[in-house]
DNA sequence: GCCATGGCTAGTA
DNA sequence: GCCATGGCTAGTA
């Protein structure tokens, strides 16, 4: 059976390397469609399980960090980030050096 | 109907 | 700054 387009999500967010980022516009194009995008992130809003699953090196294409993010928003986010070596300026990180791709 | 998006356009200076 | 897109969920009946 196929698996869902929430379970295709997490499984590859889980291949994210730790200390890089990527955007929802890049997951969806993996999974085939660019305009997939906004439901990339309804799946991450719904993830339940962040200790597999690394929602927090996603973020949006201009390098900007969740306000929504599900576990303490912007702040919590920003923590994860910098404690893997990412580093985040103000609400947004450089897509130039940390985008995995 | 809702969105943790992204891409493109209109309108100003 | 507007809106097309599309899978999913909350909330009503």
């Amino acid at each position: 059976m196929m698996k869902n387009f929430y379970e295709k999500v997490y499984d590859i967010v889980a291949q994210i390397p730790k200390g890089t980022v990527t955007t929802y516009g890049c997951i969806a194009m993996r999974l085939g469609n660019i305009r997939l995008s906004r439901l990339v992130g309804n799946a991450l809003h719904a993830n339940i399980d962040p200790v597999n699953i690394p929602c927090h090196r996603v973020v949006n294409r201009e390098g900007k960090l969740a306000p929504m993010y599900v576990f303490g928003g912007i702040d919590a986010q920003k923590e994860r980030l910098e404690n893997e070596g990412v580093v985040v300026d103000g609400d947004k990180v450089d897509l130039k050096k940390y985008l995995w791709r």
